[in-house]
DNA sequence: AGGGATCCATGATTGGATCCCA
DNA sequence: TGGGATCCAATCATGGATCCCT
């Protein structure tokens, strides 16, 4: 892969994914000396990496933002045939085994504060090298949307805190859902009983549900 | 390196040692067709990870006994030209961020009550390739030795749960001594300091002095 | 449809210890 | 001399997400 820089501002971003814009996914990884996987079941995050790269996000740096000097998240959108978003967005992995925390001092919250969004083509019917970038959004929650998760993330962290992880299904929150974020379900986390025991369960993750990002889509594209 | 299974019984792990006494390194190395390095100071854990190999430990299940069906651990004593050991042992990791739990119930206890030891002639005027494997020791620890231990991880614990890790040094304990295990000084792991605030402190090992380990060795050789 | 399960790459951590200067 | 610092290999955990069966 080639290496690119971090960019210093948030201009010099914008700028950047306005240059991609456009170009099929074949046509970007040629820039970047990447080859194009004949289907995504086997690089599931293929898609995600190679944007990464392009913009330089700083990489792989744990706990932090992929822009750090900007404090911006990078997250790709996939999208349907009707340019609706395919999947639930990922958005960071559950704290379990974390004092309390209130909405606004957590994780979750200060990630999805500056994101940087980049709808990608997904439609199934659509070969990989042939699906193209979209235009970037740059968006801050808005109060709405801030209360909106604010209420779902309670919820969970509420159902979390008294030992009742395991009750929690993908079924839970409007906006926000919760559900396993694992190599597969023989891994094992500790976490807490109702009883304040110690007990193995899934890893999970936060995710975003499709009417969010759709909504967020929406802000700026007519559809 | 050549796969060798775990040892069923006691029985059949004593009599893989008793094949592999005496032995040089360099002659259990073309056993399991390893090349012996010229010297240990970019290889250190080099001889331990042979002898787990030769004698069928199971690779590298964290969290569990390198004879997980038997319940033993393995650890090799390097010894100086006086037949002394050479260095401390290394034990297992200083948790600092767990429940406060008792001696019985901790993790370096369980490590430590089923033990199979392995001397190595380790002088340092002689070639790595020359050095000859010593006959093993399969230990329980003895009451005595389990209050001596008891009584060092409890002072040690009781800093730790009061947020004074960064007041450890090596010279607390009389037999479990408490040092850095890093890759390098810029490590840091998150722990509680006095006033329950987080803090970044180096990662800790719980190690045993050469006290305790000569000790172990006069149990079965005169020395 | 979407909830539960899973896949790859890579950085972080652990487990194996010994080094090395004051 | 031994306390503080460090080294390598391999596994684990996280961040990137999409798959796929009911």
């Amino acid at each position: 892969m080639d290496h690119v820089l971090p960019p210093k501002t948030q201009h010099e971003l914008i700028e950047r994914t306005r240059a991609i814009a456009g170009l099929t996914l074949a046509e970007l990884a040629r820039r970047q000396h990447l080859s194009v996987p004949s289907e995504l079941s086997h690089a599931k995050g293929w898609t995600g990496q190679l944007i990464e790269q392009a913009l330089g996000a700083s990489a792989g740096s744990r706990a932090k933002p992929d822009f750090v000097e900007l404090g911006i998240e990078l997250k790709t959108i996939p999208l349907n045939a009707q340019g609706l978003p395919k999947e639930t967005t990922y958005v960071c992995t559950v704290p379990l085994n974390e004092a309390a925390t209130s909405w606004e001092d957590s994780w979750i919250r200060r990630k999805l504060n500056h994101v940087l969004w980049l709808p990608i083509e997904a439609d199934p019917e659509l070969p990989i090298n042939q699906r193209r970038i979209g235009s970037a959004i740059l968006t801050e929650l808005s109060p709405e949307q801030d209360q909106q998760l604010k209420q779902d993330w309670q919820e969970h962290m509420e159902l979390i805190a008294t030992g009742r992880i395991n009750e929690i299904s993908a079924h839970h929150g409007t906006y926000l859902q919760i559900r396993p974020k694992a190599a597969n379900h023989t891994a094992l986390r500790d976490a807490t009983d109702e009883d304040g025991q110690s007990i193995k369960t899934l890893p999970r993750g936060f995710y975003l549900r499709t009417k969010f990002t759709a909504a967020i889509l929406n802000q700026y594209y007519a559809i």
